[in-house]
DNA sequence: GCTTGACTTAGACTTAACTCTAAATGCTAT
DNA sequence: ATAGCATTTAGAGTTAAGTCTAAGTCAAGC
């Protein structure tokens, strides 16, 4: 049940360099090596990369990330540090996420915004509809022109 | 109606480092130069850059942003990239919304499991928590170990 | 009229996170 | 047994996006 770095780097969506970088960082301890000196990447391995990636895609550092591989080897004095860091990842998150719902209003807004455009073949699309004015102010503030 | 580079830099939350820097990148065209050479800010300028914010916050490069304001420069008969380019963030928008739901779920269940270990002072939850195994399975999958 | 603080410029430096190069090693199929 | 391919290493190079430095200008307050 081992993977090389080119199956390991399918299965996690990173690159073999990548995969090298992280246990050069530290981010990877433990990697077994076989006979002939190549890596071999066990489940827990995976598993673990996908923690990295869903710390990272929650905007944690690299240098973050090993701080909290770090509490993970030290055992069991450090279950309250590593609660915090999930309590506070996740506040992050929350704020995260409500950008991105302001921003796909933003983006709905320009489709429909330039789908209209697109009919007309011009931009003057708020004297077709002015209802769009309202809604404009509503998703990009008052005073916003647009752009 | 004008703001210094200092004052801008308050309202978009960016640095009159940056600031500069995005003007000299292209991404700020026709910055107002007062009498005594100080950059002046228009709302509009304000504006822009809160959609620079947002298309910069749906993971678009600043490369491809001075492309869709080239675009937005070129007029009219540039609507239809404009709103091809928006359909596309709009797309990659809704996966990353997707994946950081699945990392919620991730850091729910490591807050749920880690608030456990914090009350007894280790990690042994499954073994007086055994319906934890389940959802660990659901979010985590099969084979996932914890860590 | 002098100091203070915000601004100007060109250009150098920083940081995070890769990404690649070169030379060597070692399975695998013909 | 040799060609082809993935792997190894150390270390150099790249990229995006800022961030800062130094030397100078200017308006405002004391």
């Amino acid at each position: 049940m081992g993977y090389t770095i080119g199956q390991a780097a399918k299965k996690s969506g990173l690159s073999p360099y990548t995969l090298r970088f992280y246990e050069k960082e530290g981010l990877l301890p433990n990697i077994r090596k076989n006979s002939a000196g190549l890596r071999v990447f066990s489940q827990d391995d995976i598993s673990w990369l996908q923690m990295i990636e869903c710390l990272k895609g929650t905007g944690m550092s690299l240098k973050n990330i090993k701080q909290y591989l770090a509490w993970l080897n030290a055992g069991n004095t450090t279950i309250n540090q590593r609660l915090q860091m999930f309590q506070e990842q996740k506040e992050k998150l929350k704020v995260q996420m409500q950008l991105l719902d302001k921003y796909m209003e933003k983006i709905n807004f320009k489709i429909k915004l330039y789908t209209l455009a697109a009919q007309k073949g011009d931009m003057d699309v708020y004297k077709s509809h002015p209802e769009l004015e309202q809604e404009r102010e509503r998703v990009f503030g008052v005073d916003n022109p647009v752009r």
